[in-house]
This record gives structure tokens, C-alpha cells and sequence, in this order.
DNA sequence: GATGAATGAGTTTTCATTCAT
DNA sequence: CATGAATGAAAACTCATTCAT
């Protein structure tokens, strides 16, 4: 009887579920959610169905899987504590370079993600809780900052940080719905957006 | 023998599909597409399973359904020739709230086709063909325009028009996130939206 | 109120009846009784689902009416007593011929019917009781006749005159299960099978 | 994990497409195939409904099974070569009672597959390939060999066989039909068709 | 009588989950 | 722990039959 304390274990387990949940994320991307099947993920994996019960109690497990492995990249809170140091505008386009790199190395958990997020009522309350919430407040601290500093518009505070995370997450979305622009110059469209975001479309006027 | 052509047949069919469109609609947006059944979606219209499959061929008959009732609002392509009177400030800010406005009236439609629109090649396909590509020829050939007389940066065309599309995607998505912020100041968010596209988020430096 | 008994309403009756039929008789070949809808049977017919329950209370009694098509065919019986006056060889000659040319007429009902006849008990109950057994009791008695008169071998009657209609039914299966050769050489087939069942396959010796 | 070409693993999955089969060829006999339900052949097997699945893609692949199995009899083959060394009257005399035998003894397998047979072109023409073509092909070099060597009347050969084949199915048919006396007396009527099929019907005239 | 839209029972098939080995 | 065969609930879809027009 292996000790469920034990160390060794703890990490074979964890290994165990890593390969499940990559394997999870494959198949969800390519066939969606409901069309993924336990075998196909349990044969990409290269282990057997019952296998993956082991490892997790049902199949939206999975999902909420993924979406801790999304959680768990540990870079996020760092950069907007960066922030602090930087000018906004040296932030902004550093701080989106970074995101849609991130963003496109997560595409695949995104893809299989995004679309059950979007229906799933239980998983979305997760989301919100545990990845929009934080995110947001603390970058609703930190642009209050930046705009009593008088370095921002005195927009409204709320709905610009949701602005600013739906232009990137709406870029995201086009990518996954197939446009082929996006999808070839994902890099180039981050720039774009980082430049709207800063300036607007509109020429300044020149005197 | 009731005629086929008969127009007054016609109404009657086009009258029983919406009907079965506006439940599905519905349904999908509650359960997203796979979790909905037949069964529920026939219950709600208030008809039998089987009268479904009278006027579509099947499920995903549906979707294409609901994806040529968004097409078939008439207003889209007239705003974008409207632009070529306004100035661009005007056009843009009138645009957006009207956009944000019929997102807003298309929401529960939207909200039970993208997820599958994230998933289906199919319907992506069809999505891509039908809506998004006229859509953004329009929309390229007019921002080149304003780009050429100078009235707004100059940007790459392609990618700007996917950027201010993917801003106004990425806020519907957050709202079908289930943010409570964006959801419940719907309008207020499109307005900040313009003013953010328009002349970015820095304050301007004043001489 | 039309009369009923009205003769002429009697006709029409009968006309769209046959109507009906012919167009069943075509579906349940081409497809199979199961396979085969009222639908497709309808538009066949050129008139609308609902007419055939005016004239047929459900679909398996249109396997019922085409049973009684294969029976109304009056020349059968006539042929037997024909036999009295013609000698055994030449009867049996001219009777198969006859037999294949009236078989490769029915062949599509036979197509419809044999396969649900094999299967469904009601049908083979009425087949045998309204066609095989007055069909085998006038063989019978011919067959008894021509032995005791020392025209024929002295085989055993039943079996014999079941063996007879048996290698008729036999060719015209082979010929429902697509075998070319058959289809092909239809009334040659006639021709041999007579005269193996005459004078058998062996050759006869030579003194 | 079980490696799948273990031949134990091999013998267990045989064994239970055996016991499918067996409990398809009842149902089909009784029901007929479209009438037969996967549930009911799933009963008559002592599994669940899905338990089938797992060894046979579809409804279809049973009946395909069912033909396999009247195929995988290996004595066909051999009586016809042990043809050459007995003459032809004991030959077709022993051949027609094994083979009234077998059919016998597959006749709940014929009385599932027959029907089917008729109706469906796939199967259909699997069976032409599988079964009926390499029989009759065989059975012509034989019969032209004896036809060359004198023993049998010069007919036509391809025709010959068939109508020697014609007459034990038409036989099985009358039996499948409900033909009591065929039924009652299955062995005795293989003995007067050989009779017949040697030496006719006609009395031999005696000088 | 003719029509064909509406009905819903009944079928095949899929697949998450269980559990004996 | 790993395995994968067995399970059976659940869903899409078909189509004979009814009946209001």
C-alpha cells in the first residue's frame, strides 16, 4: 500500500495527470469538448480508459484541469508589479508581447477550453473566481493609479481593464475562428494593438 | 394540392422555422449546442420532436439556421457607406453604439453559435465565407481610404480592421463570459470602447 | 354522399387501388418492403400520403393487395386441365415456358414480396392457404393421374410436384439474387430446366 | 495490457461474435432483420445493447457475420474433387444428401439472411463474390468435364449448374415458405430431387 | 375524398463510467 | 494501480399513421 504522503508518489502522480491533461488538451482542441472522446484521450495519452479515472473523477475533471494548468503559468502577477518601474507605454507593449506569446502557447487549452466556457455555468464561475477576479483587481489598482498619477485618460477604471482584456482575448477568439490574417502575423497583430491601444487610430493633429 | 410556390405556404414555412429557430436559439444559449436536445428545443417551441426534422435536416441544420438569421440583418453593410459622409470621430462612435446595440438584441444567438463556431470547421468555414470575409473586404477598402486622405494612422489595413473586430468580439465575449461588469453597463463599455480606439489610453501632453 | 355500392364508384375505386399498388410494387422492389416509405410510395403514385389510407387501412396490407395481384392472374388453373389433352412432355414444356414468361412478368411483385413472404407469418399464412395449396392439390391430382396411366415415374406425388414448382422458384430466386447468368438467359433457362426435369442430366446409353 | 494478437484474447473475442451471431441468427429467423431489434438479439444473448458494438460496427456487420459463417463450412470444396473419382450418379446422390443436410442445418442462418438477401445490393453482391461465384465455378469444370467425357447430356453448362443450384434452394425457399410437407419430409424430398434431376420425371420406355 | 403537416413511439448507436481481473 | 470489456442511459432521427382543412 503505496503512502499517499509520500513524495515519490505525490510526483508520479502529478506526472500521471500532466500527461492526461496534455493529451486532454490535443484532443478537445481538435474536436471539441463533447465530441473528444475518453478513449481517444486515453489512447493519445498511450494509457487505458479507466486509467484516467484514476486520476480524475469524471470527464469535466478534465476541464477544470486545464484550466488550473492555465492558471499555473506564474509569470502574470510579476509583470504588473513590473509595471511600477516601467512607463506605462514601455509596459503596455512589453506586457502584451508578453501576453500574446503566452496566449499562443496556450492556444491549444484555449481552444479546447474557450468554447465550454462559454456554456459551461459551473466552469465559467471557476473562471471567474479564480483567473478573471484577481487579474482584474489587480490591474483596476494599478491603472487607478496610473490615471490619479494623471499618465492615463480618466476613463472608467473597470471597464477600460475589461477594454484592454477583451481587445487581446477578441484577437485570440478571431485566431481560433480561423482568420487567416491573425492566425499568419499573430506577432505583428499584438504590435498593432498595443499601438491603437496607446494612440488611437486617429493622425494627431499637427500645428 | 396546396401549392408549393404558394406564397401564402411560404409565410407558414418561413413562420415555422423561425419559431423553431427562436426556441433553439434559446436553448442553445441555456445548454450550449451539444447539451441541448431535441426534445427540449421541440418543448419550447411547443411542437413535437419529429416536426423539427420537417423543416431542417437535422441538429446542425439549426446552427446554419441561426447563422443565416445573424447575416440577415440588413443594416451592416449600409453603415460602413454611411462612413463616407460622417467623419471618421463621428462614424466610428455611431457605428460601434449601434454594433454594441444589435450585439447586445443578437446576444443569445451568439452566445449558443460561437461556442460550436470555435469548434465546428464546417461551420467555420461557412461563418468565414459568409460573414467575416465581405464584412472586412468592406471594411478594409474604407479604412484605406481614410489612411490614403490621411485621416488616421497608417497602420497595416488588414490588421486593423481584425483588431477594432476582435475589440468589440472580445468585449461580447467577456459579457458571454458571464462578467458582471461588462453586462451590466453594456452601452457604457461600447462608448469607452470608441474613446479608447479613437485616441488610445494615454492623457495627450499638454504644452 | 357517393353511393357505395355505385358501380362506377366501384371502379374508380378499384383503379386508384391499382394505382397504389403498381406504385408499391416498384418501391418494396427497388428497396425492400422496410425500407420502402408511404412517402416514396405516394410520390411514386403521384397523390399524397395521406390517399393511401383511404385505400388501405396500413402498409402491410399493400403487401396484401399485391399477393392478391399475383393471384388474380386467371390463366393458371386453365393450364393444368389443358394437361388432359396434350401428352405429359409437351404440356410440361409448354407450361414452363409459360410459367417463366408469366414469373419474369410478376418479377417485380415477387421482388417486393418474396423477401416479407419469408418473413412475416400472416403473409405466408394467407400465401399458402390462397395460392400454394389449390395450386398443389390440382398438380397433385394430375401428377396421381399421369403415374397411375404409367406416363410418369413412380415418385411420390407431393414431393414430386413441390420439387417441380420448387426449381421454378429456385431460378427465379437465383434471378432475384442477381445472378447474371440467369437474368441473362432468362427463357433459355425455361428451355433446360425442362428438359432436365424430363429426361434428366444423365445421358441415356446407346445400345 | 493485454496484447491483442494473444491467442486466448483472440479465442475470447471469437467466442463471443459466435454467441452475437448465434443470438442474431434466432432473432433474424424469427423476426426477420428489420423487425429484429438490437435489443432483442442482445436479450437472446444474455448482454446489454452495447456490449454488440463492441465486437460488430453495426446492425449491417451481422448479417455480413451470419454470410461468413455460411461460408467458413469448409466441405464444400472438397466433394466436388472427390466427384472425380466416384461416378456421377452415386456422386450427385451423396452430394445433394450431405447438402440437403447442411442447408438443414443452416436454415435458421438462411431464413435471417435470405430475405435480406433479396432486398439488399451491398450484401447481394458480396454474396455473388464470396459465395455463389468460386461455387459455380467449380461446379462448371466439373460438369464440362463429364459432358466432354459423355456422361451427361450436352446442355448448356453454365445454365446446368445453375439450375441444379436452383433446385435445392428453391427446396430451402418452399421450406422457408411454410411448405408443411417439404418441412415434414426435408430428406426424402433430396432423395426424389436427385431421382428427378438424374433420370427426369419421364417414365423410361421399355422395349 | 384528397391533402400533407404534425405527431411521438420506437430504433440504432454512442460513450462516460464501472469493476473484475 | 492499470486494464479494457461490459454496461445501459440518453440522444438523434425516422416514418407509419392521424386528422384538420
Amino acid at each position: 500500500m503505496p503512502d499517499p504522503t509520500d513524495p515519490i508518489q505525490q510526483q508520479l502522480i502529478e506526472a500521471r495527470k500532466k500527461q492526461i491533461l496534455k493529451a486532454a488538451a490535443q484532443v478537445f482542441a481538435e474536436k471539441g469538448f463533447h465530441s473528444a472522446t475518453i478513449k481517444q484521450i486515453a489512447r493519445t495519452a498511450g494509457i487505458a480508459d479507466g486509467t484516467i479515472y484514476n486520476y480524475f473523477p469524471n470527464k469535466e475533471a478534465l476541464l477544470m484541469g486545464l484550466m488550473n494548468q492555465l492558471n499555473e503559468t506564474p509569470e502574470r502577477p510579476i509583470h504588473f508589479q513590473e509595471g511600477q518601474t516601467l512607463d506605462f507605454e514601455a509596459f503596455l507593449t512589453v506586457y502584451l508581447e508578453h501576453r500574446m506569446g503566452q496566449i499562443q502557447q496556450d492556444m491549444t487549452i484555449l481552444q479546447g477550453l474557450l468554447p465550454e466556457l462559454l456554456v459551461n455555468r459551473d466552469l465559467q464561475a471557476r473562471y471567474q473566481h479564480e483567473i478573471m477576479a484577481p487579474t482584474f483587481q489587480i490591474a483596476e489598482q494599478y491603472f487607478g493609479q496610473l490615471i490619479k498619477e494623471g499618465k492615463l485618460k480618466a476613463l472608467p477604471v473597470e471597464l477600460t481593464v475589461r477594454i484592454l482584456a477583451a481587445s487581446a482575448l477578441g484577437v485570440a477568439v478571431l485566431n481560433l475562428l480561423g482568420d487567416k490574417v491573425i492566425q499568419d502575423q499573430w506577432q505583428e497583430a499584438g504590435k498593432v494593438l498595443s499601438q491603437v491601444l496607446l494612440g488611437g487610430l486617429k493622425e494627431e493633429k499637427h500645428g
